[in-house]
RNA sequence: UACCCCGUGGUGUAAUCGGUAGCACAGCAGGUUUUGGUCCUGUUGGUUCCUGGUUCAAGUCCAGGCGGGGUAACCA
C-alpha cells in the first residue's frame, strides 16, 4: 500500500490546470482513468501513468477508474485483463470502478448512427490499401473516396448491414466525414469501425463491428464522466479528433491532456521490443527480473512503494526526457534500507580458519536485524572455528587504502569477534585456499574491552552451518544507457552478457526459512529478494534487486 | 517539405498577477558509524537554446531563428 505520508502536493502543468478548473467551477469532482489495452503486460512506463491518474484523483478528492480498452479482439486476452488488475493492485492503487470499453459497444454504435444521420459519417467500400493510398502524405492532401457522398439513407442501410454481419472482414468500414485535406492526418476521414468476425473475450460473438481507438476512447471517457483524460504525448495529434467526435455528437466532452512518457537509462518500454526480447529467448519471459515489466520488477524484488515514490518524484511534464538509472536505484535503495532485514551471505567464499578457536566449539552471536529499525529485533548466528568470508575481503598484498583483512591485519567479523590474519594456505599452483587467523576471545559481539579499533568490519558465515543456495545476480540488461537508439535499430546487439549471473552462495542458516516475497539486505553486498516463483520450502532462491552503494569499488574503478 | 509539441546546472524537475533561479539525484570535501551502507555537514556546477522587442523589471510576454521529439495501422 502507498500509505506512506504523502509528500508535499506536486505542482505541475496538469495539477495547475485541474486546480484552475476546480476553482472556476468547470468541474465539480475530478474523475480520471487508467485505460490499458489488455494485449500485454504493464511496464514501468505504465507505473508512471497509473501513479499520475490515481494520485491526481486522490489529491483532489476525486475518483479514478480502471478501464480495459478492449476494442480490438485480435490481440487481446483475458490473461492480460487479470494480470493488469493484479499489477495495479500490487502497486498499491485501488480503482473506484472497473470498466470495459466493450461494455459500451451498444452506446457507441448508437452514436455512430447519429453521426450517419447528421451526414458526418459514411460507409466506405475501399480496402485498407486504397484508404491508405488516398489519405495523402504529410505534405500533400488526401483525395475523397468515391463513397464519400453517399446518401444518409444508404449509409444507414449499409451500416446496419455491416452490423448485421452481411459483409466479410475488411469489405467495408465506417468513416467520419471531416476533411481530406486537413493538415492533421488523423482528421482525414478516419476509420471509425472495421469489420472483424472475431470472438471477443468479453462480448463473445455478439459483434463483428469493432470501433477504432479514436472512435471509442473519447466516447468511453464521456460516458464515465472523466474530467481529465490523461495520456502520453503521442496522442497529441488525436486530440482534435477526440474533440470533434464529442462535439459532433453533442455529448459531454472531457479534456485530454498529454504528458511525456517515462524513459529510464538502460530500459526499454516499447511493447514491440519487449516482445522481441521474450520471443527471441533473450530473457526468461515477461517476468524475467531484468525486464522493466511490473511483473519483472516484482520478481527482481523492487518494492512497489519505491516505484510509486520514484514516479511521484519524477513528476510530469511535456519535455521528452530520460532519467538516470541512478535516480531510480536511489528510490529502490531508500525504501529497502529502511525496511529490509539484514542477513549475512558470502557469495564468493574463501575459508577463514581460526587457529586458536576451541576445536568443535560453536558459539551463538547476537545480530541486529536492522540498524535503521530497532523494532526489527535481533537474531542469533552460529560462529565457529571454520568460517567463510568474501574473497574480495582479503588481499595478500593490499594497497594502503585497503582496510580489510590482510596478513598481520586485524578486522572485526560483524557481530562476532576481532580476528587477526596470521597467514594463508596455498595449493601447488600458489592459489590461496584458505586464510588463517587468530581471534580475540574478549571481543565477542564486536567490541574490544581495551578500546582498540579496527578499520573494517567484514561479514562471514560458519562453514558447517551455512545454507547453500542459488543466488542470481542481475545487472542492466543492456550495455548502453540508450538501447532504443542502437545502430541500425538493432538493440539486441546491445544486450549485456553479464546481465545475469547465477552463483551458489553460502548464507547464514536463518535464511533457510526465507519465504518467497521477502526482501533482505545481505550486509555489505546488496538487497536481495526471495523469489516467489522458484523458491522451494527450505531451498530459497535469491535475486539481487540492487547492490549497495560501494565507494570502495568506485574508487578502485577510478584508479 | 506539412502540421503539432517541447527547449532551466551532469540528469530530472520547480519558481504566486512578469520582480532576477529552488529541490532531488549524481559529483566533490569533511564528520559519524560493529555494513567502505545509512545518516549529518559543507561544496562545485546554470550568461534559464540564440537574437531582437515590450517593460522600471522577463526563465516567465511578443517576434524571428536554432535545436529536439512526434505524426501518414481497417493498432492503441
Amino acid at each position: 500500500m502507498t500509505t506512506a505520508p504523502e509528500p508535499a502536493p506536486a505542482s505541475d502543468f496538469i495539477r495547475d490546470r485541474i486546480r484552475a478548473d476546480l476553482q472556476a467551477g468547470k468541474v465539480a469532482q475530478v474523475v480520471t482513468r487508467f485505460p490499458p489495452e489488455p494485449n500485454g503486460y504493464l511496464h514501468i512506463g505504465h507505473a508512471k501513468a497509473i501513479t499520475l491518474s490515481f494520485s491526481v484523483a486522490k489529491e483532489f478528492g476525486g475518483r479514478c477508474n480502471l478501464r480495459m480498452d478492449d476494442t480490438n479482439p485480435a490481440a487481446e486476452d483475458q490473461e492480460y485483463v487479470d494480470a493488469i488488475q493484479d499489477d495495479v493492485r500490487w502497486l498499491g492503487f485501488a480503482w473506484d470502478a472497473m470498466y470495459y470499453a466493450a461494455d459500451y459497444f451498444d452506446q457507441i454504435y448508437a452514436w455512430a448512427e447519429r453521426l450517419v444521420e447528421k451526414g458526418l459519417a459514411y460507409v466506405d467500400d475501399q480496402n485498407a490499401d486504397q484508404i491508405a493510398a488516398t489519405r495523402g502524405t504529410l505534405t500533400t492532401p488526401g483525395t475523397a473516396s468515391p463513397c464519400r457522398n453517399r446518401s444518409v439513407a444508404e449509409n444507414m442501410d449499409l451500416l446496419r448491414a455491416m452490423k448485421a454481419g452481411k459483409f466479410g472482414d475488411g469489405e467495408k468500414v465506417l468513416r467520419a466525414k471531416i476533411d481530406m485535406a486537413h493538415s492533421n492526418l488523423n482528421m482525414r476521414d478516419p476509420v471509425m469501425y472495421r469489420i472483424r468476425h472475431m470472438h471477443h473475450q468479453r462480448t463473445g460473438d455478439r459483434w463483428c463491428l469493432y470501433p477504432m481507438y479514436d472512435w471509442a476512447h473519447g466516447q468511453c471517457d464521456s460516458i464515465e464522466g472523466i474530467t481529465h483524460s490523461l495520456c502520453t504525448l503521442e496522442f497529441e495529434h488525436h486530440r482534435p479528433l477526440y474533440d470533434w467526435f464529442c462535439d459532433s455528437l453533442g455529448i459531454y466532452k472531457p479534456q485530454q491532456i498529454e504528458f511525456a512518457r517515462l524513459n529510464i537509462e538502460y530500459m526499454l518500454t516499447s511493447k514491440r521490443k519487449l516482445l522481441q526480447l521474450v520471443d527471441g529467448g533473450h530473457v526468461d519471459g515477461w517476468d524475467d527480473p531484468r525486464m522493466p515489466t511490473l511483473r519483472g520488477l516484482r520478481r527482481r524484488g523492487v518494492p512497489p512503494e519505491a516505484l510509486v515514490a520514484f514516479c511521484k518524484h519524477v513528476g510530469v511534464a511535456k519535455f521528452n526526457s530520460t532519467h538516470e538509472i541512478g535516480l531510480y536505484e536511489f528510490f529502490v535503495r531508500d525504501w529497502l534500507n529502511k525496511n529490509a532485514l539484514r542477513r549475512m551471505a558470502v557469495l564468493d567464499p574463501i575459508p577463514l580458519v581460526i587457529e586458536n578457536w576451541p576445536a568443535g566449539h560453536v558459539e551463538l552471536v547476537l545480530a541486529q536485524n536492522n540498524p535503521e529499525d530497532p523494532n526489527a529485533g535481533t537474531r542469533e548466528v552460529p560462529f565457529s572455528g571454520e568460517l567463510l568470508i568474501e574473497r574480495d575481503d582479503f588481499m595478500e598484498n593490499p594497497p594502503k587504502d585497503f582496510f580489510r583483512l590482510a596478513p598481520g591485519r586485524e578486522v572485526r567479523l560483524r557481530f562476532g569477534f576481532f580476528v587477526k590474519c596470521t597467514g594463508v594456505d596455498k595449493d601447488a599452483d600458489g592459489r590461496i585456499t584458505a586464510v588463517r587467523a587468530t581471534y580475540d576471545p574478549t571481543t565477542k559481539g564486536g567490541n574490544a574491552p581495551d578500546g582498540r579499533k579496527v578499520k573494517a568490519t567484514i561479514h562471514w558465515v560458519s562453514k558447517a552451518h551455512a545454507l547453500d543456495a542459488e543466488v542470481r545476480l542481475f545487472d542492466h540488461l543492456f550495455t548502453s544507457p540508450d538501447p532504443a537508439s542502437a545502430d541500425g535499430g538493432d538493440f539486441l546487439k546491445l544486450l549485456s552478457p553479464t546481465s545475469k549471473k547465477v552463483v551458489r552462495g553460502k548464507l547464514e542458516p536463518s535464511l533457510k526459512d526465507a519465504r518467497g516475497g521477502e526482501r533482505f539486505q545481505f550486509e555489505r553486498i546488496g538487497y536481495f529478494y526471495c523469489d516467489h516463483k522458484d523458491s522451494q520450502s527450505g531451498a530459497p532462491v535469491f535475486h539481487r534487486t540492487v547492490g549497495l552503494k560501494d565507494s570502495w569499488q568506485k574508487a578502485q574503478k577510478k584508479a
